[in-house]
DNA sequence: GCCAACGTTGGC
DNA sequence: GCCAACGTTGGC
């Protein structure tokens, strides 16, 4: 099984928003790094839910892969703010992968508890400058996660 | 292929 | 709201 942190701002998509549809395709990335991140998912793979842009950024819950990539039907739409004319159905550009979600944590793990934990010191999350919406994690990094959301 | 200009991300 | 970091675009 694999881990990966999906970045999210919750006034656009938050966590509550995914127990309350259920399932979702995760759509809009648009950064070829990303996107082959995506790719590398699994049925199974767990999901660390982040919210970015945020008055108290963190973790926010787990999510699991359900469905592995096909393309992004929001680059097809002329009308989506996702839309891209250089994607074609014969050449898609872009990505989803469908999550569920698992668990909500009660409180979440915030940015500043990750940073002050040396377990995260080889987190990508956690390096100068990094700005991608979607990052593999470890298994180490996944299980302290777990922890640190079960203090209170 | 280089690189300046520009737009976006995202923490603070 | 600010701004550093960084990806993308497009002229040459």
């Amino acid at each position: 099984m694999q881990y990966w942190l999906y970045k999210s701002e919750p006034n656009d998509y938050s966590y509550a928003d995914l127990e309350r549809d259920g399932r979702t395709h995760w759509d809009g990335v648009r950064n070829y790094q990303a996107r082959n991140f995506l790719r590398e998912a699994r049925v199974g793979d767990r999901v660390l839910f982040y919210h970015s842009n945020t008055k108290v950024i963190g973790v926010y819950g787990i999510a699991e892969v359900v469905a592995e990539a096909y393309p992004d039907p929001s680059q097809f739409d002329p009308h989506s703010r996702y839309y891209d004319a250089k994607a074609t159905a014969d050449e898609p550009r872009w990505s989803v992968v469908d999550i569920v979600p698992v668990r909500a944590f009660t409180k979440p793990v915030t940015l500043a508890t990750i940073k002050a934990d040396e377990a995260f010191s080889d987190f990508q999350l956690v390096k100068k400058g990094n700005r991608l919406s979607v990052m593999p994690a470890s298994a180490g990094h996944y299980q302290r996660i777990l922890e640190l959301s079960e203090d209170s």
